[in-house]
DNA sequence: ACTGATTTCAACGTAAACGTTAAGTTAGCA
DNA sequence: TGCTAACTTAACGTTTACGTTGAAATCAGT
């Protein structure tokens, strides 16, 4: 039995797009705005072709913007740091150097860290509100008690 | 010694704006969407006036709509909600019959829960997205560990 | 090689959420 | 009463994040 999976279909821009909940649009203007790779050096006119990686990719782009709700510009700042993380991935895969692989590894820690900062405080913000409005309920239904 | 606070200067818009972080533009802009009140009826071409009721609601308004990312055609509809808790606790001090206290209390309660459930959605996504970063996190330390 | 669905690039269009400008008005103060 | 900052309404402009359209090219299946 083989051990590759077999290449099935090759996904192209709609199959993307539907997987990821979006449209094609969507997907050639984040490669327009530099959130998304060239999907591959293609001969001008050719179809873009796409990987599962490039899929997870685009999902997370998407959830980050929904739930970061930051602008596609500092989204991209924001990509950069996964791209740099892919690339590392990418590399330390391929490295033999134990060393190397090292300190591939300690670079890809504050590009993880960036992306938590910010979804720790956004938690911060929302608990805070949510518990004033929760003090806001209790107070109703000390009330209503009485 | 007085009770009342001395109406100090009345805030106006600029006041309002500046308080809340936002622009003048944006105050108006809400007003005409219906997201603010009228600010008081008054004879067209009068400054707007407002009190700290309307600072403390604007202030609201902005945190639902950067918390949450809703649009402002939906944060009208929560805030249709919130008119209405303020409308009801109106009432509520003005009325004496305690059964009315009682339906007024009952009618609120929907209204702030409404928005708790937005609130916990979002909290949950973000719980799920840091637990997937944290495990990325640590899967690496780990690996640096080895 | 043909065909139909999909994709390509390019360009123009749109909705939301304000920004900016202009010409005139009002409010608080000396 | 006169000054000046802040305000008024109205209109047009801008940015972001895509939607829509159209003509030509490509891709997968027969």
């Amino acid at each position: 039995m083989s051990v590759v999976a077999a290449p099935a279909r090759p996904m192209r821009i709609g199959d993307l797009a539907r997987a990821a909940g979006t449209t094609t649009r969507t997907v050639r203007y984040y490669e327009e705005i530099g959130l998304l790779p060239r999907a591959g050096e293609r001969p001008a006119g050719q179809h873009r072709v796409y990987t599962d990686a490039d899929l997870d990719r685009l999902r997370e782009l998407i959830r980050l913007r929904d739930l970061l709700g930051v602008s596609l510009d500092e989204l991209r700042e924001l990509a950069e740091a996964e791209d740099a993380r892919a690339a590392l991935r990418t590399e330390f895969e391929a490295s033999e150097d134990p060393e190397r692989r090292r300190e591939i590894l300690e670079e890809s820690l504050p590009l993880i860290d960036r992306q938590l900062v910010l979804i720790r405080r956004r938690q911060r913000e929302l608990e805070k509100l949510e518990a004033e409005l929760a003090a806001r309920r209790r107070r109703i239904r000390r009330r209503l008690a009485a």
